[in-house]
DNA sequence: ATTTGACAGTTCAATTTTAGAACTATAGAA
DNA sequence: TTCTATAGTTCTAAAATTGAACTGTCAAAT
């Protein structure tokens, strides 16, 4: 399987591992969320590779989620900003976070609190039906193939279709 | 850097992606999601090879994100089913795929579309502040260090700070 | 005037991962 | 007895990542 085919498989989350789902990419824009803005900031945050890190840039504004801006003149210099879709990646880096945070702390605690702002109030993140306002649990949830469905309606990603694998023995 | 002492930072979601974070292993998750449970079905569904699928299921057994039952004697045979640890993935899950409905559908329209069996209606999922219940967007969300914070409040990930670079220019 | 340092990359060899394919093992069915 | 299904393991080639140095621009320091 080609790793770029992913970003055309009739499934939105292949689609969005496309894009994400790298070693690297979402701990850049975790660096994003949290304010960095320019390459020397990620790579010392982050201790990748130079290398690397020019190349997820790269792809990340070619993608729209970053965009690439000048700060200033002269040696020119550019820094990279979250756009909208990149913001948007919110919801995913909160629901990463509040995992870890359920699941992996150590005896210590949380490394991070969040505080919302609009109720001054320490908080998890909670994922609800944007219907009824329930929280969402995966045994509630039906799946339906949508109109931009394509195989049959349950293998909805990375249909290999076995090919008549040949089997052959030692003669 | 090591990826593997990403699960020691103290950074949940650096842990977080020390679990999940690489190119396989949130497809494999999907698939369980979707009530995949054997091997030959990860198999057949991804096109992932069988050595790494081998690989990543161990680790995923490891972690206590999955569990391996048996489910017939006589050829012993296993398969693989979520844990309450992994079911608490799932709204990293929606969140990956609702990202990609938003921005990676193409003109047909989304893959799939999700019934809350609650209210009866297809949904899309919010993010909402456990506190008062207002969907969160990045800017509102202000970040204080926990009691499980190392480093500087700002620095809690990968601190590599920057050794003094020898910087050698050709004699 | 020259050197040094900050910044944003690029280049390249060495190492690590992943892909692709075949092979092993067990037991029921043909 | 051979074939098939299932769940792996083993091996080599190909691809991705690491680590380290190198390039280029310009400002400030010496």
């Amino acid at each position: 399987m080609k790793w770029d085919e992913l970003e055309e498989e009739p499934c939105s989350m292949a689609r969005t591992i496309g894009v994400i789902g790298d070693r690297w990419t979402l701990l850049i824009l975790r660096e994003c969320f949290l304010r960095t803005r320019r390459f020397e900031g990620f790579q010392s945050a982050l201790g990748i590779t130079r290398h690397l890190l020019a190349e997820r840039l790269k792809k990340l504004v070619r993608l729209g989620v970053l965009r690439r801006i000048p700060y200033q003149e002269s040696p020119k210099r550019h820094e990279y900003i979250l756009t909208q879709k990149g913001l948007d990646l919110y919801p995913i880096m909160m629901a990463l976070v509040h995992w870890g945070d359920t699941h992996m702390v150590d005896e210590r605690g949380r490394p991070l609190l969040h505080e919302h702002r609009k109720c001054g109030k320490m908080f998890d993140p909670v994922m609800v039906c944007s219907e009824c306002g329930e929280p969402l649990s995966a045994k509630e949830v039906h799946v339906h193939p949508g109109p931009g469905a394509r195989p049959a309606p349950e293998r909805v990603l990375l249909d290999k279709k076995a090919k008549p694998k040949p089997r052959k023995k030692a003669a």
